[in-house]
DNA sequence: AAGTGGTCTAGACCACGCA
DNA sequence: GCGTGGTCTAGACCACTTA
């Protein structure tokens, strides 16, 4: 016999699933399913509601009660048309324009010093005892922050540059890496899924129950020395990746058996 | 003033990222907690602890206690060197091969068929009463679930192919579609977060806290026609996705203002 | 004023792992 | 057998929203 708040929590969540419960609807009150489910103790009524706010399906509303969280406010732009060119890696097209909306861009910039972390330390080949600079930004439509960039240099390298200035840099911040020696040519990505920080989920205004990619993009220059780490912090409740691909011929050549797509 | 369980979760929170309490380090017992914080009533440490165990930081064992989560077991791999070739998009390379191991590979395939739900039913372009096949795989290494591979095409397309047999297929799926007349050339990736169903947690296997990245690859034949749709589910603490990018020279003329990695 | 969720109290019995 | 976390009881006071 399951647990009487897992109940709870499978019922609701199905209830959810098919629709009877739909997008920004109002879920029974804990004192309803108290009664239904003849528990009778609040705690195990929450027990099952907690599970489904951790889930990111419901959001609490103090004094008003328990809401299906609504729909994401997605809408997925594929790639233009069919290339003949090489996949280009679209990653991170922020797609949150609702069809005819505009919404206002802005964003924050802020610069400091700091210590390395272990993260930026490894991946620029750092000792431990370099400083780096780091230009903060979060980036925000219509006030709501959807994009936290923040990236990262030795301090002995763009220390007095451009790079450091507060504010927008109307060439470009590679530019201006460019203008110091570095030319970025070679990027790596890495993708992490996790849980935000508390600082994340102030930053971004988080709800509970969403997780967050990390996008962390070392760049190298033509000698192969990495230069620049940028770490993105994006909500999973306001983004979708996209890009698009095209079969290489080269590649089907070279990997027979590759199993493209489903692979 | 902030609530006691709060400041359980922050206390501990820091001590995790400081190190003083390390990975697999066993945290103090809801009883030393009671008495430390002066509350003692066991529901206000425990809601202080499911915070942390709500984030992914620490894991509860019955009986035994609470633990700072082990790190991730990963080693990402950079793709291998510099290249001239344009970038090759290298998502979803399992890295989970740590140094010197080796673990033994195994799949589950299984194939049934289905009504298309909303997400196979747009991408596929199928109508309501149409009805798909699906082809279930779940990985393992060393018997442990890291990926589950549900692709879907329609039935009218792959029934009484090899594509539906339960089994591998060694020259892989793809070639299978293309003997049925639907060469795939083109596909469209989509990448979601979000926390896992319960449905994903019991075939992954998957701990409290760990979100899951969606990775939706929507193939298309010459003739631009969706054919295939192949829903990867990855869990958050067991992969990396990484893949490398080599700055294309026309697309700095294209774009002289992109601002390629920090963008 | 009534109803909602947020926090907290002070217990209870249970299943499980370990010495 | 003892200590651990898992589940549950039966309340309390509070802050906030809505009527």
């Amino acid at each position: 016999m399951k647990p009487i708040y897992q109940r709870i929590a499978d019922d609701l969540r199905e209830q959810i699933a098919d629709g009877s419960l739909p997008p920004g609807g109002k879920l029974p009150t804990e004192a309803d399913l108290r009664e239904k489910y003849g528990t009778s103790a609040r705690s195990t009524v929450r027990q099952g509601l907690s599970l489904l706010v951790n889930e990111g399906l419901i959001v609490p509303r103090r004094a008003k009660g328990y809401f299906v969280r609504e729909m994401r406010p997605l809408v997925y732009r594929p790639q233009s048309k069919f290339r003949r060119r090489p996949p280009e890696v679209d990653i991170y097209t922020h797609l949150l324009v609702s069809e005819g909306d505009e919404r206002r861009p802005s964003q924050d910039i802020e610069v400091s010093i700091v210590e390395a972390s272990t993260t930026v330390r490894s991946r620029l080949q750092l000792k431990s005892t370099d400083l780096v600079a780091v230009r903060r930004r979060t980036r925000r439509l219509d006030g709501e922050a959807y994009n936290l960039n923040d990236s990262y240099a030795a301090l002995s390298l763009v220390e007095g540059s451009e790079w450091m200035m507060p504010t927008d840099v109307a060439r470009g911040t590679n530019q201006v890496l460019a203008e110091l020696g570095k030319e970025l040519v070679r990027a790596l990505d890495e993708i992490y899924v996790r849980m935000p920080t508390p600082e994340e989920v102030r930053r971004l205004q988080l709800g509970p129950g969403t997780p967050v990619a990390e996008h962390v993009v070392t760049t190298f220059a033509a000698d192969d020395s990495p230069v620049q780490v940028t770490i993105n912090v994006v909500p999973g409740d306001r983004h979708v990746i996209v890009y698009e691909r095209v079969k290489d011929p080269d590649d089907f050549e070279q990997r027979p058996r590759s199993n493209w797509g489903a692979e």
